[in-house]
Parts: structure tokens; sequence; C-alpha cells
DNA sequence: TTATTTCCTATTATTCAAGTAGGATTATTA
DNA sequence: TAATAATCCTACTTGAATAATAGGAAATAA
């Protein structure tokens, strides 16, 4: 049960986004270096991101992205379920999953409650969170050199 | 992020195994039969239960399998980790994972906050929990009928 | 000795992940 | 205006994993 790396990179653009962003637009180019993502696989996962609205981009010579939106608004749980679809740990508990045994079915409460506890954690962080952690990080860095 | 029918089957089949425990064997014929689930395959899956000691075997006519302690004993997640590997979500996260850039990557603490919430859960329901839910549902059938 | 059951291994079909590749389109800038 | 730099779009590829299917060997009860 793994979160594919469409998704992790998809949360590492929002994150690279955010915390690089001064308003100036950034190329893929230049966040594939950073992340240690092959150019071309980004560019499709930043297609998901641009055509969802999450980011904004300028097409041409100087272009890039930005991202469209404050990082206080993209939880990771919407950048997951964008890209890698319902994060439930089954199918049946899919939106429009069609199931005859769900109703006698004790194993599909189990999956309900992971279903829950994983919710609730990736839409309670949001790329703030994660740009202040490493703002936290490179502060106490200062103190250390 | 799907849990494998190889791991969903073999809760399946302990659950099967506990509720419709006599002391007898119990064949995989009718495990599959009342599971719904393709007797060969499901013969791969209860072959590793069996090698773990989950479940002890009787070879031959009349041989099966039992459940080979109490209900209480056997989490979801021991089950779970038994058949699919690693509940992590990400590989980072996995027994003898190595990765450079775990020191400062900020998206890993989500994912670890993530992974814990997920062992919480499958590691607080037993396979007795499923049973007695299966039993307070047949006693209040009683009762509609 | 026959029927029944577990045990063991190999094979297959399908799907999906994770990229690779190539060029069309759009805009800047020299 | 031409060269350059960037996004945009679509098709293809490769490898691995999932979810079985298949066939028979070994063990045991009746």
């Amino acid at each position: 049960m793994k979160i594919s790396t469409k998704g992790r990179y998809a949360v590492k653009v929002m994150f690279d986004l955010a915390l690089n962003n001064t308003g100036e637009c950034i190329k893929v180019k230049d966040i594939a270096a950073r992340q240690n993502i092959s150019e071309k696989y980004l560019e499709q996962i930043i297609a998901i991101l641009n055509k969802a609205g999450y980011v904004n981009s300028v097409r041409g010579a100087q272009g890039g992205y930005r991202i469209a939106r404050e990082p206080e608004e993209y939880t990771i749980g919407m950048i997951l379920r964008l890209t890698e679809g319902s994060m439930a740990p089954v199918a049946c508990l899919d939106e429009g999953a069609e199931c005859e045994q769900c109703d006698t079915c004790e194993t599909l409460e189990v999956w309900k409650d992971l279903y829950d506890a994983i919710n609730h954690v990736i839409d309670n962080v949001t790329i703030a969170d994660l740009v202040a952690k490493r703002r936290q990080r490179e502060g106490s860095l200062d103190y250390c050199i």
C-alpha cells in the first residue's frame, strides 16, 4: 500500500513553488533539478496541477509556473486526491463503487476506520506547514554554523 | 494506495476460520465458496498463513485448516504485514530503507504521521472483534424475523 | 485402493507505474 | 524577424506487480 511517485512528486512541486515563490515564474527545469526528478515526467505531473488550477502557467521564454493561491489553502489531501485518485484503502470505499457484499462485510468497517484515519492526517497538513518547517530548520542551521 | 487482494483475502480467511471454528478442519474449498474467492488463489494465500504458523493444517482426506491461536491474538496489522509486507505509505519508511534526502525532507514527516495513523488502526482491531461484530449482527437479525 | 485434501511450482494475462521521446505551440529577446 | 526558451500535448516503452490459472505430487481417511 504505497503512494505513487505521481502523488509524492505533486506534493514536492507544490512545496517547491511555495518555498521559492517570489512572484516570478518558476521553471519546471529548476524544480526538477532541486527535487531531483525527471524533467519530462514532472511536466506531466505539473500539467495535472495546472488543469486543476492549483498552479498558474506562463508560456514562452521566461515562462514557468506560480502557485495559484496561498500555501495555507492547499492540503496534502487535496493534492494526493487530485493526482492519485481516491485515497481509500479498498475499492469498495471509492466513490461510485458498488459491492453487493458490503452490507455483511465486517472487514469493510476496518477499512472505513483506516480511511478516516488517513484522511484525518492528510487533510490537516498544508503546504504552508511544510514551508514553515523548512524555514524553522533553516533558522536553526544558522545557529549551528 | 490500495490494499491488494492478497492482504484482504488473508484477513477474510482468518475471519472465516475464527467464525466457523468448531475444532474440526475447515477446507479451502469451503472458505473459497463462502468468501467468493478463487480456490486455487486462496491456496497460495493460506500457504503464507500456514508457514507463519497463523493456521494449522491437516493433510489428506477430511483435512483442512484451523486457526492456530485465539482470534484475540491476531490483529489485522499482523495479517496485513505478513501478506502485504510493510504498510508504510512510502518506501523511505520501510525497514532497511536508505534515503539520502530524508534529513531535509519535510514531506517525510507527513508520511510518518500517516504511517502512525495507519498502524494505530490496524493494530487495534483483532479477528475476535470482527467475529463479535458478526455475532452481534446475527443476533439482531433474529429479532427482525 | 480410491477419493480427498493439502502442498508445491510454473506459467500467464492484464494492468499499472514510471518514465522516455518528439514535436507543436507560445512568447521573449537580441 | 530569427533564434531561443519555455510550456503544452500525445504517443510509446519498459519493467514489475497483481491476480490469478494450471497441473501434478504427497499425504491421509474411509
